[in-house]
RNA sequence: GGCCCCAUCGUCUAACGGUUAGGACAUCGGGUUUUCAAUCCGGUAAUCAGAGUUCGAUUCUCUGUGGGGUCACCA
């Protein structure tokens, strides 16, 4: 029988969380949700110097907004609590000593700057650093012996002991077979000076008392994964599937994205109105593609077809364009009381008239576009006269003279509609009617969008009359008559 | 530099060893329109290079090139 699924996201609360962080929460989130299984928040706080604070509520809030819920955490609890490693630190001492007794561990007697030179050493020699190459005779009088444990007090760094100089060989979900020769193992630290384990220990120990089944993280961990296996087999424990996801990179270079490549905190995102489903739509696809056609997937479906087997293994550019893109596409899925709803809420107080939507939506990708154009003043004509030099009412040759006649005949005709008749549908027939008359439509429809909006680009001049009231139209085609 | 990994249009990607190498974004052109937007139709555009295996390589192997990752008391 296979093991319930668990998967878990476990971020380091060092400030927020950008793009590549969320698409590694994402495809855990999906294949815990694709299962049936557990999905866990963990914190991994263990580097107090790096820590900002505010961190774990941004991470939370951050994960929320995207709606990947998990079913264990900070906050929540849950079988394994605590969920911060800070409030764990008796578990992974009681796994250090299991290590100690078995002679897999042992205290570093060597200063910071003692190791700084045997690195600079080695550095000189042009071999890489190892620090076993280093490792104290007291601790052992060679790599096969686990003999002689030096006393750990607490107040060194607790190393691991390497025992088997070996090629590793491991498997990886989605990247299949890898492996890496024993330069890749070392005697690093489990636990440091302050008390505090590193990463390299304490993820192992956590995965092991959460009993995670799928660890998916980026690939910058592959190339310390041997050192993680060599962990496990000391402790007796079957290694969890590797989940390991690719690099997403910045859409200038070819640099990861990270923060300091300016990556974007996601919930700047949210502020620019990008809709959550659109979002888990694109990061799923930066890096996974299902086969077939279909790209515009809604959160269910996205579960449905997840597989680990089709992520991608090279990095891949993030593209604005087709995240504005998806998003507008996702607002397609929405009803039109969802997107008047959001429209409504964008726009500034004293622009919210229901009746603006249309127009707005087809001219938006984002919500925060529609705040964009207000900026702009691309709805100012819906709210206050325009102001335009006469001659912008000439289309083409016609002379000033029959623009001038066209517009009375607008009058006429508009005026014969009544307030409530005052409809797009209808304005339009009868504009259109004189219009087609004409050399050409233009004759009439350009001086009376002109009128109408004072704008060289504007939406047609239908909709404006109708949103501007028979009053107002005859009003501000009077003025240009 | 050592080690590990990756390589299809500009970008994201599809293609049991046999396809006119497909789709999407972007771009360009056209239709519809009074302008813009939206929408519809169409075009340009890719298998990194060189060997090898094979009747046949985008696909398998090797080398080169390019790119990425990693070499911490960071995760």
């Amino acid at each position: 029988m296979e093991k319930k699924v668990v998967t878990r996201f476990a971020p380091s609360p060092t400030g927020f969380m950008h793009v590549g962080g969320v698409r590694t929460a994402l495809y855990a989130w999906l294949l815990a949700r694709k299962n049936n299984g557990q999905f866990i928040l963990r914190i991994e706080d263990t580097d107090k110097e790096r820590e900002v604070a505010g961190s774990i509520e941004h991470i939370q809030k951050s994960l929320k907004w995207l709606g990947l819920n998990w079913d264990q955490g900070p906050d929540i609890g849950g079988p394994c609590a605590p969920y911060i490693q800070s409030e764990r630190l008796e578990l992974y001492k009681k796994y250090a000593e299991i290590l100690i007794k078995k002679g897999l561990a042992y205290a570093d007697p060597y200063t910071e700057e003692e190791i700084g030179k045997f690195r600079q050493e080695a550095e000189a020699d042009k071999k890489p650093f190892l620090y076993r190459e280093h490792r104290p005779a007291s601790t052992s009088a060679s790599l096969g012996g686990p003999e002689n444990p030096s006393v750990w007090d607490g107040s060194t760094p607790l190393r691991f002991k390497v025992v088997e100089l070996k090629q590793t060989i491991w498997n990886d979900i989605v990247w299949g077979e890898l492996s890496a020769g024993p330069e890749a193992l070392d005697d690093f630290i489990l636990i440091k000076s302050d008390g505090y384990p590193t990463y390299n220990f304490a993820h192992i120990v956590d995965d092991i008392e959460m009993k995670v089944t799928h660890v998916v993280r980026g690939q910058e961990f592959i190339s310390s994964t041997p050192k993680f296996l060599s962990v496990y087999e000391a402790l007796g424990v079957t290694p969890p599937y590797f989940v390991t996801t690719p690099p997403i990179m910045g859409a200038d270079g070819n640099k990861k994205l990270g923060k300091r490549d300016g990556a974007k905190d996601v919930l700047d995102y949210e502020k620019e109105g990008y809709l959550p489903d659109a979002m888990i739509n694109y990061l799923a696809f930066l890096g996974f593609n299902p086969g077939g056609e279909k790209e515009v997937y809604t959160r269910e479906e996205l579960i449905n077809i997840f597989d680990l087997t089709k992520i991608q293994r090279s990095g891949a550019q993030w593209s604005d364009d087709k995240l504005n893109w998806l998003n507008k596409e996702h607002i397609k899925l929405l009803s039109y009381d969802e997107v008047e709803k959001n429209i409504l809420e964008w726009l500034p107080k004293e622009m919210r008239n229901p009746k603006l939507v249309p127009i707005i939506l087809e001219r938006i990708s984002k919500w925060g576009d529609v705040k964009d154009m207000a900026t702009r003043g691309e709805l100012d004509l819906f709210f206050k006269q325009p102001s335009y030099p006469k001659e912008k009412l000439i289309f083409k040759n016609t002379s000033p003279e029959k623009i001038s006649e066209n517009l009375q005949l607008a009058i006429k005709t508009l005026d014969g509609l009544t307030e409530k008749d005052f409809k797009i549908e209808n304005i339009k027939n009868a504009l259109m009617l004189i219009a087609d008359k004409l050399d050409s439509r233009g004759e009439l429809l350009h001086p009376v969008r002109f009128a109408l909006s004072g704008l060289d680009k504007s939406p047609d001049p239908f909709i404006i009359a109708e949103i501007l009231g028979k009053n107002e139209t005859i009003s501000r085609l009077q003025k240009a008559a």
